[in-house]
Parts: C-alpha cells; structure tokens; sequence
DNA sequence: AAAATTTGTTAGTCTTGCCTAACTTTTATA
DNA sequence: TATAAAAGTTAGGCAAGACTAACAAATTTT
C-alpha cells in the first residue's frame, strides 16, 4: 500500500514526463512539482526505487517502471473522475474542482471508484477537457496543439486547459471562453506577441503565456 | 488544522462518551477504540490538551472541551452524510460503508460537505439509523433502548444498530432484519438469555449480545 | 490495612517525510 | 579546456505518531 505523499510523487512524475514531452525528469523539477527541496526528493526517489516504482541510477536518468506507471495512471483517474463528480453532480466549478480532487484522489477503494465512474456514466473527459483512463489504465491520447500554435487567420476549437489553478480558469472564463468553444485567431502583435482572438463575436488580446494554455484541435 | 490522526482521537472520545452514558473515559479504553497502545494514546491527549481540544491532569478525568465537541461532532457529520451518499447514491450496501467512510470523513472542504448535503436532501439519518448532525451541529438524540431491554410479549421497532462492523451487519440481514421492522419477543431462555422473537412472520433465536447492539422504540 | 491488580505515565527508540548545509557531479560558458 | 553555474547527493536534524519496557498511582481484593 502506498502512501499519500508515494502517490503524489508517482503522479508527478507522470505528469512531467508527458508534458515534458521528450525531455528527462529531473530531481529539481520533481521538487518544484511538489513544494519540496531537492533533497526531499532525492530522499523519495530512493525509496520508490527500492519499492520498484521508479527506475534511476545516481546522477542519472529518472524513468516510472511499468508498475509505477499503472499506479499513477490510476490515481489520474480517480483524480479526474472525482472533478466529473464535484463538477457534474455537486454543482462546482470548474475551477474549484482540483483542490478538492487533489484529497479524494487518495481514497481507497476500488469498489468505490467503480461505482463512481458508472455513476457518472463512464465519462471520457473531466470538467477541463483531459481523459479520464478507464478501469485497464488506457485512455485517449491528450492534445499538444496550443492556441498559441495557430496560425493568423485560422480557427480552432477549445478542447482543453493545460493550467488547472483558479487564477487561469477563472480568467478564461472571463473572457467568455469554455470548451468546445470555436476560436478565430485574427492576429498577433510583434511587439510582444500578444494574440488577437475572436469568440462568439466578441473581441479579446491574450498574452503567448495565455495561448499557451489552451489546447485546441 | 487538525491531522487525520488528531481527528480520530476527538471523534474517538467523543464516541466513548456518548456510549458510556455517565461513565469516564481511561486512557486504555480509548487506545483499544483507536487499536493504538495506551502510552500512544497518553502522548495524544497531552498533545490534544495543549491545543485545548481536551481537558485533563495527570491519572485524571478526560473530558472533550466545547471546541473538541464541536470538531468532533463535525467529523461525525461528515462520516454519516458520505455513508448516506454510498448508500443511497453508489448502491453500497449497509455494511460497506463504513470503512470507506472512514476516509472520506477527514477531506477538508466545507464546501463539499454542504453540497453533499444538499445533494442528499438533507438527510436526518444515516443507513444504520444513526442521527446527522447539522451545520450547527445539532443533531436528533440518540435511541437508548436496546433489544435486549424489550419484555416478552412485547414488540418494538428497530430504528438503528449500534454495533457497525460488517460481520454484525451482515447477520442482522440474514436474520431478514431490517431498520423500521416490528419486532416481537416471544421468549427469552433461562439457560443462557438467548431471546425468541419474530419479524414478519418469521421467528429466530438472537444471543443476548446481539440483542444488545440493536437499538429498538 | 496490606497486597494484588488495573490503569496511567515516562523514557527511549523507530519510521516517514520534511528541512538545511555542505559537498560532488554534470553541464554550460568563456 | 578551464572555470563557473546548475543539478544532484549526502549527512545530520526535527516533528508526528507509533512502539516497548519500566515505573507510578489508583483501585480492588483479600
Ligand atoms: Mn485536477
Ligand atoms: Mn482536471
Ligand atoms: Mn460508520
Ligand atoms: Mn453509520
């Protein structure tokens, strides 16, 4: 049995490797991800080797071994299923969700997530656009393309938020965006980058941090 | 902010209390509640005292303060609202949801708890028949009379169970008992106590423990 | 009232998860 | 390529929450 704080590395771990795309996970950033010093880490990252979670050799490469991998999918899961729940049954929103699910993730109970997720009706995606991996850990491949990757004149349509904190969600909806919206990009200032956007016919300017952000198709 | 662990202890002590009527709570007693030894539990209630959640000197009398009361009443209330969810919700049944309740009655959002009431429709009582406390902590009196205190020739009514283990539970079903059965009491044996009654037509032989833990009006 | 038993307390130790300070290895830069 | 910077590691320490062993106080039994 894991602990909380195990699975909180594990899951850090998950997400910097698929965010990082190709790049190696490193002690520092593993720290950053989660409010701790490097030694810190370092402490877990042996400890996660013993138990076979990690595989890494000192100064060297850090890499989830399969087993590590299936558990951090999991508590993705349950974190993701857990956001469908507060935001489809309790009335959240989806920028109250995560704090809450960062808690619930850590319930044990198989029998619980299963009776959840079929409560909810087997949902593919949580309340900010990313999959949900079902009971054998699969789940559909996460978006790369970014607002910021469009070209002028183009449109795309919002499908997910790579930032989950209140401050970016709640700003996205100020600006009346929310998934599935479509979005027109009407042109970008060479000054500093910033991206002229059009929703529902309404006119907004967003920062390339901000494009950043927002994964479209 | 209290720990899981702190938050067990409060809730423990309240039990304890409530339970035992008149009597006092002993360092011992409350170790065995939390399957802890004794000089662990004596190093908690120095801790729980310098927070002043509890009130007591050395090889004295324990008594909870307003404030503990308060939390613990809390955390109670929380318990029996996510056992009423996987009740009611989930489709657990009554002897699973304890355990898992156990859990989820330490996620720190009091947003999530009135929700979940509301959710709920405000129950008063949990699936054992156990009173919900409210938001102001208030909650409807525990039953006092058991099974076991119901004369011969008499019926009653069974509104709640007070022991929660599953192995309990799951002979109260098998027996056909149910929370709301009229229950008669045919005869009582002298040899060792063991109770006659009949449910619905149906009559059975229960030990005088059993009688016991079954709260009746 | 003395002895025996039960109950409660203290001291010292362990593990987990975190820290700081100092050090080593690797990588980037001049 | 030598040096500076960044990244990673180790040693030692601390708090929480648990344990055992030894001891002290309170209660019960004789
Ligand atoms: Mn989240
Ligand atoms: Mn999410
Ligand atoms: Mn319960
Ligand atoms: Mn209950």
């Amino acid at each position: 049995m894991l602990s909380n704080t195990e699975e909180n590395y594990l899951k850090a771990l998950l997400k910097i490797t698929l965010l990082n795309e190709n790049e190696q996970v490193g002690t520092n950033e593993l720290a950053k991800h989660l409010n701790v010093k490097p030694a810190t880490a370092n402490d877990m990252l042996k400890k996660l080797k013993e138990k076979s979670f990690v595989e890494y050799e000192k100064y060297g490469k850090i890499n989830l071994t399969d087993e590590g991998k299936t558990k951090a999918i999991y508590i993705v899961r349950k974190h993701r299923l857990w956001e469908t729940f507060l935001y489809e049954k309790l009335d959240f929103s989806w920028d109250e969700v995560h704090e809450v699910a960062e808690q619930l993730e850590h319930i044990q109970s198989t029998k619980l997530i299963d009776k959840l997720d079929k409560y909810l009706n087997f949902p593919l995606f949580d309340p900010h656009g990313d999959p949900i991996p079902n009971t054998k850990g699969e789940f559909l491949s996460i978006y790369k393309k970014k607002l910021s990757d469009v070209e002028i004149g183009q449109s795309c349509k919002m499908v997910a938020v790579r930032d989950n904190s209140s401050s970016f969600l709640q700003y996205v909806v100020k600006l009346g965006l929310g998934l599935n919206n479509q979005i027109k990009v009407i042109s970008k200032q060479d000054f500093d980058g910033t991206i002229e956007i059009e929703v529902e016919e309404k006119k907004s300017f967003v920062s390339t941090k901000f494009a950043e952000n927002l994964f479209v198709i």
